[in-house]
DNA sequence: TATTGTTATACTCTATAACTATA
DNA sequence: TATAGTTATAGAGTATAACAATA
C-alpha cells in the first residue's frame, strides 16, 4: 500500500474504521448478524418501542432502507413488527427474546472488539484518543477558509 | 442522531471520516476535482511513471476500477495515457501540466482542510491522535478472543 | 393533504469474468 | 500461458419516486 498516502488523514480515518468493521464482522460471524444489524438492535432496544421511522431517524437512514433492515432481521426472528394501536400506519418493532439475547451477547462482543482494537493503547490514550474522535465525529462542519469553495451548505443530517 | 451509538467506536470512526472527506470534497470543489481524485494524482506524481496496474495497486483497487479513476482524470486533462516502450501491454499515465498544478493547489488545501479538522486539538493531541490513527489504520488483524459461547443457536448466512 | 410503510427503480462504488493485445 | 488494459456485468448499499393505507 502506498507509503505516501499512509499520512493522509482520509486515508488513515477510513482504513482504520475498515479494520475496526472488519474485527467487529468476525467477532458477531457465528452470532448470525453484522455490525450493521447490531447497532439495529442498539437502537430498537429503546425504552419506548419505535416505529420504522423512528428506528430510521435514529440510525440516519432513509425509511426505504429502514424496511430491508428490518426484513432481514425479522427473518432471523430477532425482531417483529406489529400495527400500532395508536396510529394504523406506523409499524412499531420490537425485539424477540432471541433478539434480546443476540443484543447482549452482541454488545458483548462488541465491547470486545474495542478493548482489543485499543489494547495497545495506555488507558489515557485511549480515553484521549476516543474523546478526539467524538468531536470530530460532532464536527458537522469543518470550515476551510477557501475563497472561491462555494460556500456548500450541503447539510449532513445524522 | 441516537446518543447511544455515539460512544461506538465504529460509529465514531466513520464519521469521523465522512466529516472529514466531505470537508476536503468542498475544498477541493472549485478545483473540480474530489478527494479521490487528488488522492490518484497524488500516487501518479511519483519518481518514475507508473503503470495503471502499479498505480492500482498503490492504490489498493482492483485495475479495472483504475480504468475508470484514469478517465476521469483524462477527461479532465490532468493525465495522459501513453503506451510503454518497454511492454507495449502497459499505460504509462503521466500527469500534464496542467495535472501538476492541480496536485500543488489540491495539496495545498488538503493541508489546510487537515489543519482546520484538527484545530481545536493541542499540537501535543493532535501528534497524539494521528500517531494512534496510524498503529489503528495499519492494524491487518484484530484478534479477538473469540468467547464462543453464542446465545443464539442459528449461523444464518443471507 | 400529509404521513408511514412498501415496492420499483436508479445510482454509486467496486469486484469478477471474459475479451484483446501483447509478452 | 501469463499479463495489462478494457468492457460488460453483477452485487452491495442507499436514495428517489410512486403507490396503498391511514391520518
Amino acid at each position: 500500500m502506498a507509503e505516501l498516502l499512509t499520512s493522509r488523514l482520509g486515508y488513515l480515518l477510513k482504513h482504520a474504521q475498515l479494520n475496526f468493521s472488519q474485527s467487529g464482522a468476525r467477532a458477531l460471524e457465528s452470532l448470525g448478524i453484522n455490525g450493521r444489524q447490531l447497532a439495529v438492535l442498539v437502537v430498537l432496544d429503546a425504552a419506548e418501542p419505535l416505529s420504522q421511522l423512528d428506528a430510521a431517524n435514529e440510525l440516519g437512514v432513509d425509511r426505504t432502507t429502514m424496511v430491508a433492515l428490518v426484513d432481514e432481521l425479522e427473518a432471523k426472528g430477532l425482531v417483529e413488527r406489529r400495527r400500532s394501536p395508536d396510529d394504523r400506519r406506523k409499524n412499531i418493532v420490537e425485539l424477540t427474546a432471541h433478539g434480546k439475547n443476540t443484543l447482549a451477547e452482541g454488545e458483548r462482543r462488541h465491547q470486545q472488539t474495542e478493548k482489543a482494537f485499543l489494547a495497545d493503547l495506555t488507558p489515557i490514550e485511549a480515553d484521549l484518543f476516543v474523546r478526539i474522535l467524538k468531536k470530530l465525529a460532532a464536527d458537522a462542519e469543518a470550515p476551510v477558509d477557501q475563497p472561491e469553495a462555494a460556500t456548500g451548505k450541503e447539510k449532513k443530517e445524522d
